[in-house]
DNA sequence: CTTGACTCCGTAGTAGGGTACGGAGTGTAG
DNA sequence: CTACACTCCGTACCCTACTACGGAGTCAAG
């Protein structure tokens, strides 16, 4: 393997040099090595490792718990179980999400049946959708 | 139903009071009617107000979707044909949210099931899926 | 050997959504 | 009537996740 320039991977992962520079100071990739001109030298692992941050993003996890899961990874000593438990967390995340919005659309559509004409406008759905659930 | 002071209303909607003036000023709660002390007084319904927009915001609603949200509600008695059209773009808002949270649900639980929840974190193949799937 | 793209770095700015500060006035329980 | 918590306001600051800027040095094609 042969050694990319930051162009290159940014090039590679689908992100913007400054993002891997950025995720470099935020300790999301590791330093690379370094030309004696200063610049950094990769190998496609750092192509992987920008792709696995992008795909997790788009899985709803933050740049934080992203970071968690690298540290869980590159410790060898934690479980398969640990990641998995991570990834069961966020369906159990995502399901209530779900389930609220369905609560939502159903309150928007209560709302428009009664703009059709008939029943009067009963006291705000949209609100009532979403009051209770205490706290969380 | 008494009237509130803004400390109230916070802890009961679960914010900080500076987070309510704040939602006062973003327009998302109307302003209140003031004692002559310039203190603000509020009824049970700002309480539920600032609720529904917590929920809405962990639901991935952005503050000025959440004004339009509820600006749908404030408008229900006058313009019933154009707060119906409006309702209707939310609901397809919503249902495409829906929807994209379930290709992430889908997602995860492959990516769960593909896991033992045993072994070392060196196989786990959740993350080994996080790390090819081709630029996307 | 020139030229043009690429890289270096630090700093600063963006948008969205708050959170904190500080000094002065207000409300209320004891 | 005195504490002490609460409220007022404006301004400034914080975090997240980037994105841009600018001046200087570097690399590789022609």
């Amino acid at each position: 393997m042969k050694a990319l320039t930051i162009g290159t991977v940014a090039r590679q992962a689908g992100v913007g040099v400054e993002t891997v520079r950025f995720y470099e100071r935020e300790g999301l990739i590791p330093q690379p090595p370094r030309r004696p001109s200063g610049y950094r030298q990769y190998d496609d692992g750092a192509v992987r490792r920008i792709r696995f941050i992008r795909h997790a993003k788009q899985l709803g996890f933050s740049l934080r718990q992203i970071r968690e899961l690298l540290a869980l990874r590159a410790d060898a000593q934690t479980s398969c179980a640990e990641v998995k438990e991570q990834a069961e967390a966020k369906i159990a995340e995502v399901e209530q999400k779900i389930q609220d919005l369905q609560r939502i659309r159903q309150a928007l559509v209560e709302l428009t049946a009664s703009c059709a004409g008939r029943g009067p406008v009963s006291a705000c759905p949209i609100l009532e959708a979403l009051e209770d659930n205490t706290t969380s």
